[in-house]
DNA sequence: GATTGGCACTCAGAAGACCCGAGTGCCAGA
DNA sequence: TCTGGCACTCGGGTCTTCTGAGTGCCAATC
């Protein structure tokens, strides 16, 4: 028996089933792949494969499906992720380069990633932590009343309200500007929080205090590490039978960004793609769902996760091409902003 | 034949088959109601109901099921809001009172909603159109690039970057700054884009145009407008049965957050609350669905929309209860913000 | 005139019987 | 090692039967 052949049977098997959705049997297999033998010896390869657990029967007289193991193995070796056409290529850059802000750069990509890969897309807002703060502005709402304002390199803008006692002038105002400014500009947030809480002011200690609370309560906001955008849950409409088992725990999920970050956590920072296959993952109620996420952000530090969740019957390689694609153009449109 | 016994028959056949969510019979509402009539008379009145077309029966020898224009009929007449449980409104309060700024007080709303009425919650977020200028404020992030920030009264910040050609000077920004705060400052958005669009820069022409721009592009976007926060899809999951016919168009209607804003928009700026149910609305899609949503915004000004979206077959009283509990709170929260 | 008990009628959906054919495993022969 | 052949399995479609909840209507009663 040939060790090769085998394998190009489950590969088979595998675009197969992801195709049709249906069990596939021998005499199908042959007669869709030219294979270049019989059933029978189709056959033989099948029952091997299934001893080694690459796939399984839903019951007797019916035909195997990949098994988590099967999708495993045809991920890390079957597959070469097939590079995205021109006309996708220039798609997804002509979409994104429309974003004005940041966050849009955000919805615009879940948009793009559930709409070329007809699955859940997910993606993290950059996370601050290693970010470098770009600047601090101070404006004054009302004599005693003001708004903090950082800008962080990333091009997130966090604020904060901040109630101060004494009512402040003018100058006071640009003097405390100035003095967080020098304090904490370029910094990375980490940094620029100890350098904050270690201002010795001069004067109006209760107002530095309060100003500097409310800047470091910005940066350190982990609300915003936890941003996530959730698109294409219509795409979930298509999963059609296994309602019950499959789409109510994976709504849920999408509900707690907690759980989603988890889900995304573990993509590597190194560049490549990360696939994660049914009940490989810690959440037993998603064994039925794969997902698919790579790090991105500027000058590949992985700053934030992307990625899209789907059943584990999909088409990986075109999903983690899709992944790749979106992932590439956004770390490049943070480069130039 | 009474005809307020016949109003009491729909209303228990209504509340029956909400919570049954199975055709209700003439035998069962007698034995759940105390009605003090039998069960023929009731059969006497059902027929009548059906011959006005307040009921209908899915198919011979069923039990009767409301139609639209029954429920129509059950919200219109025969409901009275019922109050919130002081636990309930505690619930709400505290919940609401930890947000830190107006996004965080858009989440946790969709988020006590949808729990509350175990529905879709869908919060618009407060519209630029009627909120004034509070502030503008004009940051360099490079000699030829600045960053632009608007401040509103509704506390939403809006920013856009701008480049310039000619490197600006610090006493230049400042003049510009003083220059269109003096212009937009204190006045509605409307009247603040006349304003600056009006100006007549002494020097630096470009540079003023340039920023202009920028900052009524920022008050007159309409993606902010748009905005809209959705949560409790998982909520989505019970609807069981009549997957494809139901749940498939509500996904696809939440992601288009055009049409959520238009079947929201329906709702009265008159502080009520309006519920559209079923077919009523203008998408045949959407006929199994109901919205119920009402308007808020500080000082009763319905600045934004918020509510729900399920089946026709829904606890209305609650709903409505829950949805106008929850809006006034929010709009308590403006007004104090 | 409104209400009620009685009764024949209807029909969706559950339960069971049956059949078909896709698919398998295995074996003997090439 | 591969192949053709053959007996076997069994999920799922189809058809039939049966049951009971629910109806409509009528004559009797209040």
């Amino acid at each position: 028996m040939q060790e090769d052949r085998k394998l190009a049977v489950l590969r088979a098997i595998v675009e197969d089933y992801v195709s049709t959705e249906e069990p596939v049997g021998s005499k199908a297999l042959v007669e869709r792949h030219s294979l270049g033998v019989s059933s029978a010896t189709v056959r033989n390869d099948m029952a091997a494969l299934e001893d080694e657990g690459y796939i399984t029967q839903p019951h007797t007289s019916a035909g195997r499906v990949p098994t988590d193991k099967g999708y495993r193995l045809f991920v890390d070796r079957l597959t070469t992720v097939k590079p995205m056409s021109a006309a996708e290529k220039r798609a997804i850059s002509t979409f994104l380069d429309g974003a004005v802000d940041l966050d849009d750069v955000v919805t615009r990509s879940v948009r793009v990633l559930s709409q070329l890969t007809r699955q859940v897309a997910v993606v993290q807002y950059p996370t601050l932590s290693r970010s470098t703060v770009r600047h601090i502005e101070l404006v004054a709402l009302a004599p005693n009343r003001l708004l903090a304002v950082v800008i962080l390199s990333t091009g997130r803008v966090e604020q904060r309200l901040v109630e101060v006692d004494a009512d402040l002038t003018d100058e006071a105002l640009a003097e405390l500007r100035s003095l967080v400014n020098r304090s904490a500009t370029g910094e990375i947030i980490a940094d620029a929080v100890v350098a904050l809480r270690g201002l010795v002011p001069e004067r109006d200690a209760a107002t530095v205090a309060a100003v500097v609370e409310a800047l470091v309560d910005a940066m350190s906001d982990h609300r915003s590490d936890e941003r996530i955008a959730v698109g294409g849950t219509a795409n979930l409409a298509r999963y059609g039978d296994s309602f019950d088992s499959a789409v109510r725990p994976l709504l849920e999920a999408l509900e707690e960004h907690v759980v989603l970050l988890k889900l995304l956590g573990e993509a590597h920072v190194g560049g490549g793609v990360t696939v994660r296959i049914g009940a490989e993952g810690p959440y037993e109620e998603l064994s039925s769902t794969s997902v698919v996420a790579t790090g991105y952000g500027p000058r590949d530090e992985a700053l934030a996760t992307l990625g899209i969740v789907g059943p584990t019957r999909m088409d990986y390689p075109g999903t983690m091409a899709a992944v790749r694609a979106v992932a590439r153009y956004v770390s490049r449109i943070l480069d130039e902003g």
